[in-house]
DNA sequence: TAAAATTTATGATCAAGGACAAAAAAAATT
DNA sequence: AATTTTTTTTGTCCTTGATCATAAATTTTA
């Protein structure tokens, strides 16, 4: 089957009706290797699923090194600038393909159409976004409450798969530290 | 009308059957000034609209010095300890009422029956949960981005009521420091 | 309103992590 | 395989904010 559908199964049960409209709205696409597929200042337009590839969110800067990574997701999953998708203003983070990654989207318009058409729209919107708030209250727990190493030793605990696929200097910001803190980080342990 | 019609009319056009059923479900609560209403480890079992009063989220610690607040809610305004709440887990949050606070409270199991059996929940608790995440997201930017001073301008900027009526030094652990660092960055200003 | 308790401010010292520079290692390209 | 580019590590110095101690100001309570 379908990945997305296993995945949105595991969810909630979806009608066939409700099911075909949603995956009529489906659009596939193909991101290259590093190629940035959202700009910044640009309106999020879409929420993709992700078929296989990893993808990273994050804030550019002046200097690259300056960069602000705040998440890296992988295949069977949903990634979005999401603020920027529900405000529909302009996006303060861009979306970059670290791998070749396909993806399925849906755009703003269509999923408007799912919340107001289906019977599971909103169910299955509530959950995702429920979801997602947990996800950044942990993180804000974490940056508030942990030191640099803390924060490291946890993802190295929590996430270690993200330590194998991901270059350090992504890793590094997305703990809230420079590279070559990192660096000191890893000798020290 | 009721305060939390007026609310919850701004989000969703609500039936009067609805409307009827929810209410039904709601318990009034008044709370004393400095009461902690939710403690840490127990299991939140509501979501309070909060009627008059001004509540603060936060994480206790062995030294009451090293607690970190992470949230003021004010009247008019829905709060709990929204993850415990979604996930039925230990919450790590503490509620208090910094002043004498009403709450009307909605139970976990009957939030759940309006979900089911009301046209309206899932898109009212949908859009609430994307309003939560749309907070934790923009807190998660500025702890990446800013330093403490600039966070504290930028509250002092877009929420200056709040510094009028909480103690600093439970704005200071908001912002992320000590109460003697947001004292240097105020006299600095 | 006086006393006590709490909150805020100030001083001195310390530690974590930033900034800048450069070397070493690893990965990508020719 | 050799060269170029990118990533990671290491060195030195500096800045921000933490920590500990105490004083001043403000608020609460008797």
């Amino acid at each position: 089957m379908q990945q997305i559908k296993t995945y949105l199964d595991q969810i909630a049960t979806i009608s066939d009706l409700d099911w075909d409209f949603f995956y009529s709205k489906l659009q596939r696409r193909v991101i290259k290797k590093k190629a940035v597929f959202l700009k910044i200042n640009e309106i999020e337009n879409h929420i993709s699923f992700i078929e296989s590839g990893v993808v990273r969110l994050f804030i550019p800067k002046e200097d690259p090194e300056k960069e602000i990574t705040f998440g890296f997701s992988f295949k069977n999953q949903f990634i979005s600038a999401y603020d920027s998708f529900l405000t529909q203003k302009p996006s303060a983070y861009q979306l970059q393909a670290l791998t070749e990654t396909t993806i399925l989207s849906i755009t703003y318009a269509d999923l408007q159409e799912v919340y107001q058409k289906t019977q599971i729209g909103n169910l299955i919107g509530r959950l995702t976004a429920e979801r997602l708030f947990l996800i950044k209250s942990k993180r804000e727990q974490n940056l508030l409450n942990l030191s640099a190493e803390e924060r490291y030793l946890k993802l190295f605990k929590e996430r270690p798969e993200l330590l194998q696929v991901i270059p350090l200097k992504y890793i590094s910001s997305y703990i809230g530290v420079t590279a070559q803190a990192l660096s000191r980080i890893r000798k020290r342990i």
